[in-house]
DNA sequence: CATGAATGAGCATTCATTCAT
DNA sequence: TATGAATGAATGCTCATTCAT
């Protein structure tokens, strides 16, 4: 490694802490509670340091909910329902949706709720993103090959994943909001929800 | 109109125009713009006597989603469908209520984001709504008298009504997250939606 | 009475009333509670109104601060020692002193604790009164009764009243702050305090 | 001098400035008017100065009670008096006492009013402090000394040294509220008290 | 007599950000 | 690279007081 690598490396480093710090703030206390100096502070740096990797706060903000999308996807593209039935593999990657959101509810929040994370145009980074990222891609997969499949009927692939997601949007968001729902409550509302769904789909 | 009728009235009238400035303020910059000041500036009035009519900035924020609220039911009681064919009527009532969040999207925001409006439970605040309300009781109803009409197969009311105002919400954040969609695009995802949803009610 | 005294009467009864409450509200809640709108809210009547029977919250303060002082030399007149011994009486009227203080300790700190009741010049005000007023009178009474029976030394009236009070003070104050003292405490204090300004006063 | 040493004096320096400029106008103008931005103002530094160096308000006040405590201990620690026969000592430390609150009226006041310079249990502070310190521990050193030394008869040493502090307290908080007593007036009212304190003292 | 309406001044506190070092 | 020092702007809120009615 060379030594301009080696200097590159911690200094990621420091940038990687910094999102920690704040991914962590955020998740524990939300969104209203993160502020640079909390953030600083939980890292033992001083407040000016996050300047020096961060533009500004929205810029360490942008970067936090990119890093948890990138996790996001990660997991999407990882149902461990690979072998099954295309349509099986679709229903695995809503769960995990729905699931990844229950695990990070304030980083949830803050990555689709706009304006908060980005200050310009969420929306077409997220539809952007539905279609392009490898997670978004696995919805879009599994229901291409479902229909290829015959499993489903044929429909244009594009506006059928976004109108899935944004439902999924919609059923995390009420199991986000609903903190006091037990489990066996939150099970029921993800099963009828997919029910739904996939017989939505069935249908043309 | 007896003196002390006017006087009311023309105190009535300051606190409308409180609340109008508030989320008139809410529609334009979002919540994290709405403060006390910017309000009472807007009206040329001190910040003091706000707190003449509200007791605080959460008392006045209430007030502009209990306000919101009672618009959005009202569009949702008449959606002028009334005498179509029920599963017709719910469809009406969706739509309504897609183009009521598009048409105030930052009050649709704070009003069903949790925790900001309201200070506690949401959620069940506004399941409870969903089946109570008269507003979403047109959802309620044109269920019930799908199902014995048997335009779409028996199933338990609650749970379909909550899962369907889930999805719904979420469309329309996608919505209001996409401000760039021209108007097209937008009926697109709408009717694509209306479509996945009604034919899923229609299979059990 | 005249249709004049009446309407005097009436008057007074809501100025009486405005300085009960305020001195109940200084006794509840302490001085730093005490807020014109507050005692109005209290009474029932408009904040406004207490400016019709105060000039101004200071005002307000030194009549309620005069009033209790009325009711304080009220007490200490009738200590009911009045056939003891002239340095019986005298302990007497320390006795109640240092009780009324600790009955009344959110008005006794305010009355005296300069400034704050009285904008200015309370010393003087005190000094004056230690003499003139009835109240004080009766430790001036005792104390020149019971170096005419020769129960004590002769010595300068005025300083001697003066000193005592001060001294009374300072128990007062002390017992007053410490609330944590139980009654047992409180008795072995004064008890103590009393026998050393005897023993003092004894020698010359 | 190190670096560090000279950064850290720079710092001391200010911090000592604000205590100071607090102290003052404590001093001049009473405890109600003493806020974060009028210190700030008199020193030419900005309120949000203040909080880089004091936690909050509370925090503040609280350093300048203790500051002037220090101070005030020191002094009764050295009245000069330390060869005299014991009972003098005492009388040299009463002295002293008063002078001390004399000199700093608003300061002796916050300090020893309860509740506002301290949150917590002022009294038991006091009183505690009265026997442990070493400012108030003279007293009671040459309290402890004179009865040894048999110039008074023997008695419990907390009560008295309770009580004697309280009789000080009171005197210094007559004259202190006395701002138009001459010079000469206060060195009656002083010798006074002292004759009879020392001659309570002197009898058992 | 009593009031409702309104306000200006003030307060403690927090925050993102800049700058010189 | 990292920081300590400093600040301006903002916020919610409370209060005493005035004024027209």
């Amino acid at each position: 490694m060379s030594v301009r690598a080696r200097i590159d490396s911690e200094k990621q480093k420091l940038r990687r802490l910094i999102l920690q710090a704040t991914t962590d703030l955020l998740a524990r206390e939300g969104f209203e509670q993160v502020s640079i100096r909390k953030v600083a502070s939980r890292i033992g740096y001083s407040a000016t340091t996050i300047y020096l990797y961060f533009k500004n706060k929205a810029d360490l903000i942008d970067h936090v909910v990119d890093d948890g999308f990138a996790r996001f996807m990660l997991r999407l593209g990882n149902t461990g329902a690979g072998d099954s039935p295309p349509l099986r593999q679709l229903v695995a990657g809503m769960r995990v949706y729905i699931a990844f959101a229950l695990e990070n509810p304030n980083w949830y929040r803050v990555t689709f709720s706009s304006r908060l994370g980005r200050s310009n145009n969420d929306a077409q980074f997220l539809t952007e993103a539905a279609t392009r990222e490898k997670g978004f891609a696995v919805l879009a997969a599994s229901l291409t090959q479902a229909m290829a499949a015959g499993e489903i009927p044929k429909r244009p692939l594009y506006p059928a994943v976004q109108t899935i997601w944004a439902t999924l949007h919609g059923i995390a968001m009420l199991l986000i909001n609903s903190p006091q729902a037990g489990i066996k409550e939150q099970r029921r509302v993800i099963e009828g929800y997919i029910e739904l769904i996939v017989n939505g789909l069935r249908v043309r």
